[in-house]
DNA sequence: ATGATACCATAGGCTTCGGA
DNA sequence: TCCGAAGCCTATGGTATCAT
């Protein structure tokens, strides 16, 4: 998912859609409102859990995604608002100041459900704002939300944590064609043991369990919104077998591709 | 603390086949 | 076209040990 932005800020609202689990980053700042959701947010390589209402600002460049947890596995709402990472630098001194803000931002920042709270209806107002009011209210946002770093969460942003969202990052956009173990650990130039022990202690996960939670929420995605065969599914998935496909399938979700895709038919119109 | 190497048991990935 | 079962093979996880 990306988005071309000009000079602006760029709002979304999405009310009531089934939160998917897809890496992705953006060349801008994203802030992002989750509402009547449950799960949990992975940034970088941080994972945090929410409940309810989630509030995180993410630095440009850095591969983020969420995901959610039955029974709230779809958000009431979701507001993505994003501007890009020169938009408040400027002459004027209190621009400038949210700006250097900003760009202390190694990662990105989750902020407290209090926090969340406070800005809620801001950010809620931006969807009907005209162009130059979001631009004042986004600055009204960061303001308040400066001025609470001590109820953020900072991110870690270590070498490690770097390579791990490199690789992180990598087996995101290689989920058709999986790369190994090795394979990972050559493309960041550590061992493979390393890689394993940074999977454990980082993620919590390990190498095989991350891969195949990518995996199958690919093919949830693609199951829900597409209309192609099984098999050719499992391919996109990194199957070459559709058989097994429809085992490996069975035994994350509870239930077959074909049950899941006749669940989620709706979701096609 | 971090990273590399080595070893072994086994879970995971795959193929094949048959049935609905 | 889709799903399930059985069996085989290999990559991986876990662990210990050592080096920096």
């Amino acid at each position: 998912m990306r988005f071309a932005l000009n000079q602006s800020v760029q709002v979304k609202y999405i009310e009531k859609q089934k939160v998917l689990f897809e890496w992705h980053q953006h060349d801008c700042f994203e802030l992002i409102l989750t509402i009547g959701a449950q799960g949990r947010g992975f940034i970088g390589s941080t994972i945090h859990a929410f409940a309810d209402i989630d509030l995180a600002l993410i630095a440009p460049g850095v591969p983020h995604t969420w995901d959610s947890q039955p029974p709230y596995d779809s958000a009431e709402l979701v507001v993505v608002i994003l501007w890009p990472k020169t938009l408040l630098a400027c002459a004027i001194a209190e621009l400038a100041d949210l700006q250097s803000w900003l760009d202390s931002i190694a990662s990105g920042l989750v902020f407290s459900r209090d926090t969340a709270e406070q800005v809620r209806e801001q950010c809620l107002a931006l969807n009907t704002a005209s162009p130059l009011n979001r631009l004042t209210l986004l600055c009204e946002i960061l303001a308040e939300l400066r001025v609470r770093p001590a109820k953020g969460i900072r991110l870690d942003h270590s070498r490690n944590s770097e390579r791990l969202a490199r690789v992180q990052t990598w087996i995101a956009s290689r989920v058709d064609t999986p790369p190994s173990l090795a394979q990972c650990a050559a493309h960041i130039n550590v061992s493979t043991a390393t890689l394993k022990r940074w999977f454990a202690h980082e993620l919590g996960c390990s190498f095989s369990q991350y891969c195949a939670q990518l995996r199958c929420q690919r093919a949830q995605h693609l199951l829900a919104t597409e209309r192609r065969p099984i098999g050719v599914v499992a391919q996109q998935c990194g199957f070459t077998s559709a058989a097994y496909f429809s085992q490996f399938f069975k035994a994350h979700t509870g239930m077959t591709p074909g049950a899941y895709r006749r669940q989620f038919s709706w979701r096609k119109r």
